[in-house]
DNA sequence: CCGTGCCAGTTGTTCAACAATCCCGCAATA
DNA sequence: TATTGCGGGATTGTTGAACAACTGGCACGG
């Protein structure tokens, strides 16, 4: 370290080289977290294609044929399709292998009734209903009204779905906005199995709007009120559409 | 099937017939979940030596002596270990291993902020708090008192667990129960970090028969209210205690 | 004392194999 | 005809070994 570049200092507290070197670190940490490993990019691959709609309910997903089609080897696909199952978005039957899990009607009530302590908890509650944390709710509802406007079926659907991870995200944890995106991927899920998904969107964008004008207000505990009689409503509404 | 056993009526909607062979198909459902694959009986024999205390946090897990010594190939080894690296028990540094989990200051304020949605919002808006299901709050809160009585720190600590697990079970739902029970486990990652964790919970006696008494009383609001406050005196309790 | 390069150890991933199990069809039988 | 019994083929559960990529520590040289 004797010609090239600025000697290092080395002493000040907080050394601007320091900084630099926190900073490549922890870029590698974020592409790390992107890269991941083949497991965890099989795992988001497989996620995609069923929330996606394009693996259906009921579908079964043969780990040799899979596995080729991904390009990794069977053992690293079943790491995958082993966390999938965890998240409820496949479901492994012993010898029998896994496929895309088919939400019935009890599996609806369980979703609901979490959503039912979930988003009205946070509604009211929740720590981190920062102004920026409202307005992403706002946000949302506007989103829909766009898509509405449009005449976009599944926008509506996406915004619906943004509200409601804005709205759990009121409480300000990690944890429970990844729970809130699980629960949400299996209500996808739900959702594909209906005859006309998405025309049901459509009737709680008023109610979304609603929610959000008593938040803004200050109104949580009518804002969390609301919320939960319109997830009843959904609930009730889902379960008369839903087939079988 | 001519000779033996009565003939196969067939036609009744629902013939008892019908209900013997699912109650079978339920038995055999219910074997595979208690028999299930040797990566599972692998992740809890792993989850019980964490959540039991005797692998500490910050222990690193090397994967081919922690196989021979379960008795499983590498390759079941991980799918175990991933699960509970999706549980949050462990956690995975690329290249490096899995290692014990060590919650830190922000864990347990996220840890907090989720039972402070759940919570709160089980007693308050669940579903299901039968008298069932009320008892079982009770029977908690007299297991503590019992186990105070005989001197008995760790089975404070587990009655305690009880008790908070009852009342989110007032929520009704499997997806809650499950997702409870990961939580509490973590908690207790958090109370092996502590110095004296047998002594922490028995403060905490009082308020659950206090809350229990508004739940039966049918104070279900009040209930929740205590409950909330009574969880942020506990977390900062909690960070007071936490080293590092 | 500091920096550099090498080496052992561990992980990420693949491949090939085998037993256990399930599904499907086909023949035998009442 | 409908049911039972019985392969045969396909798929899963699990193992063992192998190799590249990567990490951490140690000796070496300045």
């Amino acid at each position: 370290m004797s010609t090239t570049g600025p000697t290092r200092p080395d002493p000040g507290p907080t050394s601007g080289f320091e900084s630099v070197l926190d900073a490549l670190d922890a870029e590698r940490r974020a592409r790390r977290a992107v890269m991941s490993t083949s497991a965890d990019r099989a795992a988001r691959t497989v996620r995609e294609q069923v929330v996606e709609g394009r693996l259906r309910s009921g579908t079964r997903l043969p780990e040799e044929r899979l596995a080729a089609a991904i390009g990794v080897s069977r053992n690293t696909l079943r790491e995958a399709l082993s966390q999938l199952v965890a998240e409820r978005i496949l479901v492994r039957e012993a010898h029998r292998g896994v496929v895309v899990a088919t939400p019935d009607a009890d599996d609806v009530r369980d979703l609901y009734a979490v959503r039912l302590v979930l988003e009205p908890g946070a509604l009211e509650h929740g720590t981190a209903a920062t102004p920026a944390a409202v307005a992403r709710v706002r946000d949302s509802v506007a989103e829909g009204y766009a898509a509405a406007d449009r005449g976009d079926h599944a926008g509506i659907g996406d915004a619906n779905q943004h509200f409601h991870r804005a709205v759990v995200s009121l409480a300000g944890s990690p944890r429970l906005d990844a729970q809130m995106d699980l629960l949400l991927a299996e209500m996808r899920l739900v959702f594909h199995r209906m005859g006309d998904p998405e025309a049901f969107h459509a009737p709680y964008l008023a109610d979304n709007d609603r929610i959000c004008g008593l938040l803004e207000a200050g109104e949580r505990g009518a804002a969390a009120h609301h919320l939960a009689d319109y997830l009843a409503r959904a609930r009730d509404h889902l379960l008369g559409e839903l087939p079988a």
